[in-house]
DNA sequence: GCAAGACGATAACATTTGTTATCGAATGAG
DNA sequence: CTCATTCGATAACAAATGTTATCGTCTTGC
C-alpha cells in the first residue's frame, strides 16, 4: 500500500517493515486544517486519496501557494525541520485519506537514511530538486502572462483544474476569479 | 581574507589551511559571462568585489533572476551539482574581483564536510534556507504589487538599487523600465 | 574631445487586470 | 426536498501596466 509513496520516503523498499508502524492512516473531511499558520509543524502527511492546498495569509485574503494530490507528501518543510512557527496553513480541499507520521519517527527515519550513502544522496538531490522547482515557479511569474501560467498548469497538472474550485486556482495563479473566468472564456472562444 | 566568505564555505574555520589552495583569485571586466546558459557549470565564484547577475533567456529578452554582491557565493547550483546544462547565464555587472574554485576541489571539500556532523547539518540547513528564500520570492510575486516589491528590494538590499542599472532591476521586478521609472517618480512625489 | 550608443524620464495611447455588482446554476445542511 | 450559500460567468467601469516614441544626459571607445 506504500507503493504510492515509494519515491517520497526516506528509506529503501526493503526497510518498509521496519518503519511501516510509524504511519497512521486517518480520514478527514474537506476544509480540515492540518497545520495552522503560526503553529510548529510536528507531522508529515502522505495523501492516499483527496487533495490539499498550502496557503499564506496575506492580511485577510489567502494566497494559495501549492496544491497536492494523491501520492504527494505534504508538510511545512521548514517548520518541521527547524521547529519554527509555520508561515503557511495546510488545509484539505476534499475529504482525504492520509497517512501521518510524527516528527520523532520521521527524524529517526531520516537520520538512519543518512547513514546509507545512496539514500542520503537521494535525499539531498530532492532538496536541490525542490529548489529548482521553486526557482522555475518564480520565473514563471516574471516571464509568463496569467493566461500562460494557466495553460502551463493545465499541461502539468490537468487534474487540478478539474477538481479544484476556481477561486483557489485564481489565487494560485496570482489573479482574481473574474480574470480567470475571462481567460477561460477567451480560450474557449479561440478553440472554436 | 576569507573572512568575507566564512559562512558560505562548506568547512570549519580551522580547516582553511587545508583548502585555501583550491581557490584562485581572478579579476574580470564588467559584462563578462562567467557561465553560459546551456553549458555545464564547473566552477563556483565568491565575490570579493563587484556585482553579478543571474538571468534566464526568455526568447530573446533576458529576465534577471538574482543579484549578487560582495561576500556572496554564486553558481548555477543545480547545474553544478547534477552535471546538467545550466538554465541560467551568470554575468558580471561591474568589474569584479572573484575567488574561483573548480568542481573537483569543491566536491572534495563538500564530501569531507559531510563527515563532520555539525558541518553536514549546516550544509543541509542552508539548502532549506534556500528553499524558504525562493518560496518567499515567489510569494512576493503573487501578493505584492510591483511598487511593493521595489520597496522591499530597497529595504532588503539597498545597495542594489544604487549600483545596478535600472533595466536589470525592472526585469528582476517583473516590470518594464518605463513602469519602474513611473514608480520611482511617484514615490519621489509622495515623499515631498 | 567627440560621436555613438546606453540610460533614464516622460508623454500618449493601448492593453491587461482589478473592482464591484448582478445573475443563474450548483451544492450542501437540515 | 427546500432554502440558503457558494460558485462561476459576465458586464461596466477603474486602475495598473505595457508599448512606442521622444528627449536630454551620461558613458565609453577611439
Amino acid at each position: 500500500m506504500f507503493d504510492q509513496f515509494k519515491n517520497k520516503l526516506p528509506f529503501d523498499e526493503k526497510h518498509w517493515n521496519d518503519y511501516v508502524g510509524y504511519f497512521k492512516r486517518i480520514q478527514v473531511p474537506s476544509k480540515t486544517t492540518l497545520l495552522q499558520e503560526g503553529k510548529i509543524s510536528k507531522k508529515v502527511f502522505f495523501i492516499e486519496k483527496g487533495c490539499i492546498r498550502v496557503w499564506f495569509n496575506n492580511n485577510g485574503n489567502d494566497v494559495t501557494f501549492q496544491f497536492f494530490l494523491e501520492g504527494d507528501r505534504v508538510s511545512s518543510t521548514e517548520s518541521f525541520k527547524k521547529n519554527i512557527p509555520s508561515i503557511v496553513t495546510i488545509e484539505t480541499i476534499e475529504p482525504c485519506t492520509l497517512w501521518v507520521i510524527g516528527k520523532k519517527d520521521m527524524d529517526k527515519m531520516v537520520s538512519e537514511a543518512f547513514e546509507i550513502p545512496e539514500v542520503r544522496e537521494k535525499l539531498i538531490d530532492s532538496l536541490f530538486d525542490r529548489n529548482i522547482h521553486y526557482m522555475k515557479h518564480c520565473l514563471s511569474f516574471i516571464k509568463d502572462t496569467p493566461q500562460q501560467r494557466y495553460l502551463n498548469l493545465i499541461q502539468e497538472k490537468p487534474q487540478i483544474v478539474q477538481r479544484i474550485p476556481q477561486h483557489y486556482i485564481a489565487s494560485y495563479l496570482g489573479i482574481t476569479t473574474v480574470h480567470l473566468s475571462r481567460i477561460k472564456s477567451k480560450l474557449a472562444r479561440e478553440k472554436k
